[in-house]
DNA sequence: GCGGTTTTGTTGAGCGTTCAACTATCGGGG
DNA sequence: CCCCGATAGTTGAACGCTCAACAAAACCGC
């Protein structure tokens, strides 16, 4: 049986598009910054970030995967890389002889000190300088429902 | 000399984490609606929409990669899988011999009138049902004042 | 028109992501 | 205890994107 589409009405057309090139734009700039000064892509970047926020800065692969926002395989290829480069190391989880724990090293930790400021710099020029205190404010509360609405279902 | 960092307060950063994984979820949940359901990741899509509303279901490269937010790079790369797929062909410009036109095939224009009440039902159900109609004017707004600011540096 | 600069588009290498397949381990019901 | 399904993580291939280098044509000032 045949259903009828709910197309998007001009107003949404046009919201949908804003958005897209917004944030099209938006992460292309930043992950174009990071990478140019800091030598890695912005998924590399969280990854260090949420490991330094972590208790003895280490955490579990899937701990880790679901922290970053990122699939296991993804995960399991950008350590391995973050690895090489000296980034993290990987040790075995005493725990679950199944589970790997993903650990922050010192030179790590020196790099992203060394590429936050620039980054928070860059989110602040692109970000929240184009914004009133009531966008941001908005912006919050839309972002956070979408993201309930999308991990929830 | 050293600057200070205008670090992001407590606030900001919370809406940052927040649009960072909202945005992320939707992206990616759309892509691999798109790519389950008619073959072709997100970029490609929009592709083929700004060539089905070009005059003549047609468009020269530049035009293209700037209407869908892409490189020239990108663009090239892009077509010419969309070419070997048969949803797109290539001609010389007739006005300026280093251009290339990209025109959108019947069979091109068919995949994508399939591909679109899903994906469309996709965007509604993932971004639009969740939100209420003052929010979708808010991220127009939002989202009209980052594009500007973005892409006018 | 000539010579340098810009614009247009392509190419290939390198990198990151996805997807499906796979191994290994854990946990729970009979 | 054993088996079966679920969970943790890895792997390799295919694919898309980025970047830098390039060729060709157009534009522009003189």
């Amino acid at each position: 049986m045949a259903v009828m589409t709910r197309w998007l009405d001009p107003d949404e057309q046009r919201t949908w598009r804003a958005y897209l090139t917004a944030s099209r734009a938006l992460m292309d700039t930043l992950d174009r910054e990071l990478q140019r000064d800091a030598g890695m892509p912005h998924a590399y970047y969280e990854i260090l970030v949420r490991l330094s926020e972590a208790p003895g800065r280490q955490l579990r692969m899937s701990e880790l995967a679901q922290a970053a926002g990122s699939s296991r395989s993804r995960l399991s290829h950008a350590v391995a890389r973050l690895e090489t480069a000296g980034w993290v190391r990987r040790e075995d989880c005493p725990t679950d002889r199944r589970g790997q724990i993903a650990m922050l090293t010192d030179e790590g930790f020196a790099t992203l000190a060394a590429a936050a400021p620039g980054h928070v710099e860059g989110v602040r020029r692109h970000l929240f300088d184009a914004l009133s205190p009531a966008q941001v404010d908005q912006l919050r509360r839309i972002s956070e429902t979408l993201a309930e609405h999308l991990t929830g279902s």
